[in-house]
DNA sequence: GCCAACAAGATTGTTGACAATTTTGTATGC
DNA sequence: GCATACAAAATTGTCAACAATCTTGTTGGC
C-alpha cells in the first residue's frame, strides 16, 4: 500500500505518522487537489501541535504533493495535463532504468513467480474486471524490481514519483483496453528479464510508459 | 552557482536564506561530510530561532544533504562509493534524457553559441589547466539543457543530484585527461544536438557519464 | 589502575503564546 | 445599487521557554 515505504525506516517521530497519514490523503484522493489544507484543524484531528503539521507540510511541498502560497496556507497539488507529462516524461527512463537495473542485479529465476501471476489465469481475471487483482499484480512488480535493483536513490525518486500520478495510474486502468494491454507489455518486460536481455526489457518498460502516456493523452479528458 | 536556482523561485520567507546558505556550504564542501550541525550555534550565526534551522533541516534532509539521528542531531551526509554508484546511475538516464528533450523541443541553431564555447579555443584553454574556463562551459551547457527540456520535475531532480556529487565532480576535473575527454564528449553530443539527432545525442550522454563513473572507480582513492 | 554508577551539562524534541498578514464582513459615500 | 474604506476575524509566520534525551565528567568501589 504504501509505495514511500520502501526506504522510509527511521525517524519514528510523533510527526513522522502525520507526514504517512497526509501523503496517504492525498494520494488516495481522499483530499483532492486544491483542497486547502488548516494547520490549526490538521493539528487538533491529530492531536498535535501546529508545529508538527508545520514539519509535515515542508516535507509534503519538498515532494511535489502539496503547495505553500505565502501567507495563505497548504493546498493540495492539482495534476494539470503539462505538469502530467513531465511526470511521464521522467517516468519513462526512470522505470526503465529500475528494469534495467533489476535484471541485471538479480538471479533470472526469481521472475518465475510474477511471470506466473502474469500468465494465463490473468486474461480471465481481467475478463472478469477484476481490477483490484491486476493492480496488486502490478505494484508487486514494481516493489519487486526497485528491490532488485539495489538503488536506494532511485527507490526513492520512483516512490515520489508515483505518489504524485497514482491517482491517474489508477484510473487509466479503467480505461477499456490499457489493462489488457498493459499486461501483455508486463508479459513481455518479464520474458526479457528471465532471459537475461537487460537492454531490451529497458526498452520495452520504456515503451510501457510511452504507451501508458499515449492512453491518458487520448482519454485525459475523462481522467483529470 | 547555485544549481537549485533554476526552479525555486517562490518562497521568500525568513528562513529561506539559510536553507540556500547551508546548502551552498554544504555542496561546496565549507561543511565537510560527517561535520555535526548544532540548531543552536547556526541559529546565533543567521540570527534567527532555532526553528527556522529546524525547518531548513528537514528540508536538506530530504534532498539527502544531511542525514539526522534522533536525539543526536544532524551531520552533513557521507557520499560512499556505493551511494556514489546509486547517484552516478540514476544520473546517467536523467542527463541522457535532458539532452534528449532538449534536442526535440529547442530549435537546432541555438546550440551554436555552445558548439563555439566547446570548439577549438577549449583545447588551448585545457592545455593551460584552465579549469575553471571549463567548469563554467560545462556548467552553462547544463543549464542551458535543463531550461530547453522545459521540465520542471526533472529539473528539479537534476539539481537535486548535482547538490550531491558537485565536490565529486569537481575533483573529478583535476584527474588528468579527465578533462580532455569530458571536452571531447560534449562536442560529440553538440554535434548530435545540432543535428537534431536526439535518440544519439541521448546515448551519447548516456556513455558520457557512464565514462565519468568509470573515471571515478579508477581514481577513487584520491576522490573520496 | 580500571570499571561502573551517578550526576551535571549540553543538545535536541515539542509546545503554546505572540506578531504579522490576509481574508471577510460591514458601513458609508456617491 | 455599487464601489470603496475600514474594522474584525481568521490564518499563517515566528519565537522563546520547557521537557526529554543523550553526552560527558566525576566519584566510589574493587
Amino acid at each position: 500500500m504504501a509505495a514511500a515505504s520502501t526506504a522510509k525506516i527511521v525517524r519514528l517521530g510523533a510527526g513522522e505518522g502525520v507526514i504517512e497519514a497526509l501523503r496517504q490523503r492525498i494520494v488516495d484522493h481522499d483530499l483532492t487537489p486544491g483542497t486547502r489544507l488548516r494547520e490549526q484543524d490538521l493539528a487538533s484531528e491529530f492531536g498535535v501541535s501546529r508545529a508538527r503539521i508545520r514539519d509535515a507540510f515542508n516535507i509534503l511541498e519538498e515532494r511535489g504533493l502539496i503547495e505553500r502560497i505565502p501567507n495563505r496556507g497548504a493546498l493540495v497539488a492539482k495534476l494539470d495535463p503539462a505538469k502530467a507529462d513531465e511526470l511521464f516524461e521522467v517516468r519513462e527512463v526512470l522505470e526503465a532504468q529500475m528494469v534495467r537495473l533489476a535484471t541485471e542485479k538479480a538471479p533470472a529465476e526469481s521472475w518465475d513467480d510474477l511471470i506466473e501471476l502474469f500468465g494465463d489465469s490473468m486474461g480471465g481475471t481481467l475478463a472478469k474486471n477484476d481490477l483490484d487483482a491486476y493492480e496488486d499484480a502490478v505494484h508487486l512488480f514494481r516493489q519487486r524490481c526497485i528491490a532488485a535493483s539495489e538503488n536506494e536513490v532511485l527507490s526513492n525518486l520512483l516512490d515520489s514519483l508515483y505518489d504524485r500520478t497514482q491517482v491517474l495510474i489508477r484510473r487509466l486502468v479503467l480505461v477499456p483496453g490499457r489493462a489488457q494491454e498493459g499486461m501483455r507489455q508486463h508479459q513481455e518486460i518479464l520474458a526479457a528479464m528471465r532471459a537475461g536481455k537487460a537492454e531490451k526489457a529497458e526498452k520495452l518498460k520504456r515503451q510501457n510508459i510511452r504507451s501508458a502516456r499515449e492512453w491518458f493523452h487520448n482519454y485525459r479528458k475523462y481522467l483529470l
